[in-house]
DNA sequence: CATCCGGCATAACCTTTGATATTGATCAGT
DNA sequence: ACTGATCAATATCAAAGGTTATGCCGGATG
């Protein structure tokens, strides 16, 4: 089943049977994208949505010299750009990061099935507010930690995301980051984002080499990062 | 009209005549409360969400240390927590920044809502992914703007959304924050807010004093922000 | 095969911002 | 009228992070 990660291991709001067929059968085409390569730009009037299958995006904005500042990172089961289905247009770009398998759904589906299934309709709604919250977190995360805890929280946060859909055990997964990609989310400069691992790997909390992740103590890095994932509104907190 | 603030100014995505009154029979009471109260607090369980009237409210994260990072200021026509509905907590506190008069209601009666009026419906989720592209902006804010840049950003922000709602001409409005609270919103220490206020001040961009905001040089003020306000869907950028 | 480029690593230096302290003004409460 | 908060303004010093530069490596490309 194409849609089956979408919202998986967020308790409550997980979907039915019966709203994963219809979600399925909304599916209006499948399709692979190469890594690093934009797949929707900023004003764009947007008719489909993209449910992501395989592999990593990311949205970002650009500043005036058209450096980055990534605002997501998205994993599979996320619908990426859900957004611009009440929005209509997005405020933002969206790219692979590594290559990817995404699931298009044509805005008139997705009409239609609000307006046939309002339970569905609201955890359709539930997961753009998951965006939401996920956006508040880096706002704290930007604005009251440091440069170490910028970048434990981002790899705290994909670990707990990875585990829900089944693509992170015991501290471990793939991420097709780049240092610099990392620098982009962390609101850093590359030159620091190496400082930082090195600092991280020197404490035993984290090592991070050829898109592989590994984190040797949980705990200790979420300390260093603050982080508490209830905002993530996973099966256990619920 | 209680509710007519309720997405004004937002071009294609305001409400109907008919949709409004829907809105406003929907209203369960109204009530004011006290500057510097808090009004929801994280991991609540919700059953009203709330229309801000009049005043500003402001939602926050605590650090370890307790020290606050605002994730969104709110002003009059903003649906505060209508994130609630869907999930049915907050993972964050809610406060008043000013004395500030609200509209509630319960969400049985959002239910109804989207059940009978998926336009309707469609409206809200709008208003709610509203919030989540000014948090985007606001990651872009912390994450690429210097000190500078970043209060200059939000002053910016506030005097468009303001004058969407009629309560800000010619760069000019009341906003009920001190120093400390920008710092707060802003990544930054209040010594620091109170620099980057001299420095504006002294290039002859804005004044700030006593909870008076003077625009003084829109446009320079917008390029030190590196301020587009398209992100706030307004009736211009249609 | 040679070359180029991007990513990683590290060093030296400099700018921005934070931490701490002090002072004066204002305002609410007693 | 006094007290105690809180806010604003400012100075000094320290720390965090940015800037620039350089070398190395490995994978893509001609």
């Amino acid at each position: 089943m194409i849609s089956e990660k979408f919202l998986m291991g967020r308790g409550r709001h997980e979907l039915s049977s019966e709203e994963k067929q219809v979600l399925e059968d909304g599916i209006e085409s499948v399709r692979h994208v190469a890594a690093r390569k934009q797949i929707v730009r900023a004003g764009d009037l947007i008719e489909t949505s993209t449910l992501l299958v395989e592999g990593f995006v990311c949205r970002y904005m650009d500043d005036r010299e058209g450096q980055r500042q990534l605002v997501a990172v998205h994993v599979p089961g996320d619908f990426v750009d859900l957004h611009a289905f009440p929005m209509k247009r997005l405020d933002h770009d969206i790219a692979t990061l590594g290559p990817v398998k995404i699931a298009c759904f044509e805005h008139r589906t997705l009409q239609s099935i609000t307006e046939r299934y309002p339970h569905l309709t609201q955890k359709l709604w539930f997961s753009t507010l998951l965006d939401a919250a996920m956006h508040r977190e880096w706002i704290f995360r930007l604005g009251r930690l440091g440069a170490e805890g910028r970048v434990a929280h981002l790899f705290c946060e994909l670990n707990a995301r990875l585990e829900m859909v089944g693509m992170a055990a015991e501290g471990r997964y793939m991420l097709p980051m780049t240092q610099p990609d990392l620098a982009e989310a962390s609101g850093l400069t590359g030159v620091h984002v190496n400082r930082v691992l090195r600092a991280l790997r020197e404490k035993n909390l984290l090592t991070f080499k050829a898109g592989e992740v590994n984190i040797l103590d949980r705990k200790a890095l979420a300390a260093v990062a603050e982080f508490e994932p209830q905002y993530l509104y996973g099966s256990r907190g619920d």
